[in-house]
DNA sequence: GGTTGAA
DNA sequence: TTCAACCAACGCGGC
DNA sequence: GCCGCG
C-alpha cells in the first residue's frame, strides 16, 4: 500500500508527523513545473507514494544532494555537505577524502529522511553504488546506455536488449531501468568483494569488447569527437570512485517531470519509451507490478564480477 | 530553498 | 528586519 | 601536468 502525504491542497506550509519525527513543509505551492502546473507538494507526494520501493534501494548509502530553487528549468545547487541545521536523526556516511578531511555525506534510512531531504528543494536522487559499512566494494557494476545523434531511443532499446543478450548467455542477470531522459542504466549485481577500481576495470573490459565486436549499433569512446554519430554510447566511467548513480524511481528535473523507471526485459522488446514514465503514472505502476530492481536488493541474486567477461 | 550572520 | 552569501570536486585516460 | 569527461 502506498503511502499518501496528507497536505492540504493550497497549504503554503504544513506540519507532517511521520512516526515520532515532525517534519514541516514549506513553500508547498511554489511551482517546479509550470507547464504542467506541478508544484513542490506534487514532489513530496510522489516520493511518499513509491518510498516503500524507493527506501530500500537508498538505504545505507551516501547521497549527493541536489536542489532546484527555481524548479526543474532552474538552477541546480549540488550540497555535498549537508548544512548544520538538519534534524538531530538524519544519518549521515563518514568519508575520508584525504588525511584530516572527512566528509560527511547524507543517508536516507526513513520516510521522514527522505522527505526532509525534498523539502530542501531537491527533485533528483544520486546515490553511492556502496553502502556504508565498506565503502570501497560496489554492489553493482553499472552500465550507462546513451544515443549519440541521431540515434533514437528505439536504438538504446535495442543495445540495451543486445547487452543483455549477451550476458544472459553468460548466465548472468542484469536489470534496466529509464534514464528518464533519452538512455537506459542496466545494473548488474555482483559480490562486494572487488574494489572499486576493479570493478571499473571490469567494465571497461566488457563495454569495449561489445562495442568492438557490435560497433554498428555501439560505442564505448570516452572522448565524444571519438563517437561515431548514430551509434549508443556503453558508458563505463561511471564505475570510476567517487561517482554516483541516479537512484531507480528518481524523478528527473526536465520538463516532462520523468522518472528514472525499472522496466523488464520484455518490455523493451515491445517498445516501451521513456518519456511514458512520468510523476503523474509511476506510482500507480509501482502499485500495479510492484519493484522490478527488487532482485538488487536480494544477496542470492549476485554474481562474481569475473562472470562478466 | 533554507539558513546564517552582517549591516 | 532586511539582505547577501553560501551551498562540489575527483578519478580516470589520453595527450 | 593538464584537459576532457561525467
Amino acid at each position: 500500500m502506498a503511502t499518501a502525504l496528507n497536505i492540504p491542497q493550497d497549504a503554503e506550509t504544513c506540519e507532517v508527523k511521520c512516526g515520532q519525527k515532525t517534519l514541516t513543509f514549506t513553500n508547498l505551492q511554489k511551482l517546479f513545473w509550470p507547464q504542467l502546473n506541478k508544484t513542490k507538494r506534487d514532489v513530496l507526494i510522489y516520493y511518499a507514494a513509491v518510498s516503500d520501493v524507493l527506501l530500500p534501494h537508498l538505504r545505507d548509502r551516501g547521497l549527493t544532494v541536489k536542489k532546484y530553487p527555481d524548479g526543474a528549468d532552474g538552477k541546480a545547487i549540488l550540497v555535498k555537505k549537508i548544512p548544520a541545521y538538519h534534524p538531530q536523526w538524519l544519518k549521515f556516511c563518514p568519508v575520508v577524502r584525504s588525511p584530516g578531511i572527512i566528509l560527511e555525506f547524507p543517508m536516507v534510512q526513513d520516510l521522514a529522511s527522505l522527505l526532509w531531504i525534498v523539502n530542501l528543494g531537491c527533485i533528483d536522487f544520486c546515490q553511492w553504488p556502496v553502502r556504508c559499512d565498506d565503502i570501497h566494494r560496489p554492489d553493482y557494476v553499472y552500465f550507462n546506455l546513451d544515443p549519440i545523434f541521431p540515434a533514437e531511443f528505439s536504438q538504446v532499446r535495442e543495445a540495451a536488449l543486445l547487452i543483455n543478450h549477451i550476458l544472459q548467455k553468460k548466465n548472468v542477470n542484469a536489470y534496466a531501468k529509464t534514464s528518464g531522459s533519452r538512455g537506459i542504466h542496466i545494473y548488474v549485481p555482483i559480490y562486494r568483494k572487488p574494489y572499486q577500481r576493479e570493478v571499473w576495470r571490469t567494465a571497461k573490459k566488457v563495454a569495449d569488447t561489445m562495442a568492438k565486436e557490435h560497433s554498428a549499433l555501439l560505442t564505448s569512446a570516452h572522448i565524444i569527437s571519438k563517437r561515431l554519430p548514430g551509434r549508443v554510447l556503453i558508458g563505463y566511467n561511471q564505475n570510476a570512485g567517487g561517482r554516483t548513480f541516479s537512484s531507480p524511481y528518481s524523478l528527473r528535473a526536465n520538463p516532462q517531470a520523468t522518472v528514472s523507471t525499472p522496466v523488464s526485459w520484455e518490455e523493451l522488446e515491445t517498445g516501451v519509451t521513456a518519456s511514458e514514465f512520468t510523476v503523474d503514472s509511476v506510482p500507480p505502476r509501482v502499485e500495479r507490478i510492484g519493484d522490478l530492481f527488487r532482485p538488487l536488493l536480494r544477496p542470492g541474486s549476485r554474481y562474481p564480477l569475473e562472470a562478466l567477461l
